[in-house]
DNA sequence: GTAAAGTAGTTTATATTGTAAACTAAAATA
DNA sequence: TATTTTAGTTTACAATATAAACTACTTTAC
């Protein structure tokens, strides 16, 4: 009846981050902490978590002196997503 | 962009609970647990969260000498429902 | 040149939440 | 009348989330 959805995915803040690299494949730190509207410490800990688990790559560089993080999902990334959209689906039928 | 999801209904097991209910409108507690594969414990816990927001409400009675508790949906929890689907949707268009 | 303010994050300490295991209480069964 | 079963509830621990504090460096202003 309800499949188990994905618990990292299942979190509003982690579950953005990976919408919005869906669409625009890379992005950098900012831009998520703007989209988000996430405090900057929170969102270094889910990203972190995503890169473990192997949905997301972090890229450590420098522009205009200043340190630049910019992420990018991995194919395992995008199939989790799909998947965790797929079993949600069943949840909100209500039928 | 992403609007804040409901962190009642944002729980696999009281998001099941809800979407059996908005259906059923009414349900026993051995009907969801074995629909939603929860334990007994995890049940009553999540069951009192959801009373306690509204969003449902619980009769206890007894049948075949045996107390039995009866799960109903309430309108804030139809709405609420309601709403979460429809926050949702903006994290799942990943567009 | 150095003090203060700003940028771009990370770490950590605490609070919140989730859940399995232990427990209650009564009924059925052997 | 002891044991098992039904139908849950309570509680203690584990996992998770997040704000606040911190690191490290840069820019700006005096």
């Amino acid at each position: 009846m309800f499949k188990d959805l994905d618990p990292l995915l299942h979190q509003q803040l982690r579950l953005s981050v990976i919408s919005l690299l869906v669409s625009t494949k890379e992005a950098e730190f900012g831009f998520l902490k703007d989209k988000t509207n996430a405090t900057a410490g929170n969102l270094s800990v889910q990203l972190n978590k995503l890169a473990d688990a192997g949905y997301i790559t972090i890229a450590k560089s420098f522009r205009d002196n200043y340190p630049l993080t910019t992420c990018k999902i991995t194919p395992q990334g995008i199939t989790a997503f799909e998947n965790y959209v797929s079993a949600l689906q069943d949840y909100l039928k209500s039928k």
